[in-house]
DNA sequence: TGCCAGGCCGGGT
DNA sequence: ACCCGGCATGGC
């Protein structure tokens, strides 16, 4: 069996008993690229309380963010943690941004306008932008046909064996990719379904994951490497 | 209470 | 080229 045709069942098996998740969670594309950097290995809950306060103040554009105050910043993204890196990665992202227009909508414009691996290159250049946060960006919020590998997406594949520990993130985005088709709302909702089977069945402490909608697909998960003892 | 969360960087081997 | 500590808050 071709591991590309086990990466579709398990996208369908997902839909399934998910339903179509309807990621990224974000107003604008300016919002989801800021989320895409405050839950930098932070829960989400955390990342929206500081992005409730970026509204609030007002602050959630890029030129708001460029010309903040740093300390201002610092207060307002505290509850996402990580606020002092943060708030230097946010106004790096937010001058970036608003290089490309005289708005936010502008802005977005042409930088759809742009190739994906330009694209990439500029954003993994900022520092505090990576792999992952980058792959964010570029699916979510300027919709290009990227997978964005996270903690989840590792876990779960890991897990069942398709993929190799050592794998490195772009060798995991290469199975993923080279196994679907290269569609934006199937890589953006098929991301989204690891993040909901990783925090209900692929717990680091929960390898067990009796009612896991994965299991008719793979059947049994493997043990962790670390835990393998 | 300790462990965990949708990473990334920089310095040390 | 790898390995590792640091970064920080809030929920369970």
């Amino acid at each position: 069996m071709s591991s590309s045709s086990t990466l579709n069942d398990m996208y369908h098996a997902l839909l399934g008993a998910f339903g179509h998740r309807g990621w990224w969670p974000g107003e604008t594309p300016f919002e989801v690229m800021v989320g895409a950097v405050l839950t930098q290995n932070t829960n989400w809950q955390n990342v929206e309380r500081a992005i409730a306060n970026l509204r609030a103040a007002g602050m959630m554009s890029p030129a708001a963010i460029a010309a903040a105050q740093p300390a201002d910043l610092q207060q307002l993204i505290r509850p996402a943690g990580y606020f002092r890196q943060k708030s230097v990665r946010l106004r790096r992202l937010a001058e970036w941004v608003a290089g490309f227009g005289a708005d936010e909508g502008e802005a977005v414009c042409a930088l759809r306008e742009r190739s994906t691996e330009g694209l990439r290159e500029e954003l993994l250049s900022l520092k505090g932008i990576g792999p992952e946060t980058a792959d964010s960006i570029l699916l979510y919020a300027l919709h290009k046909p990227v997978f964005v590998v996270d903690a989840y997406t590792v876990r779960v594949l890991g897990r069942h064996g398709l993929i190799e520990p050592e794998c490195t993130y772009y060798d995991v985005q290469a199975v993923l990719e080279d196994a679907l088709a290269r569609d934006v709302e199937l890589h953006k909702d098929f991301h989204a379904q690891f993040v909901e089977v990783g925090k209900r069945f692929c717990r680091p402490r929960a390898p067990r994951c009796t009612d896991c909608p994965l299991l008719a697909v793979l059947g049994e998960p493997e043990l962790d490497e670390e835990q393998a003892d």
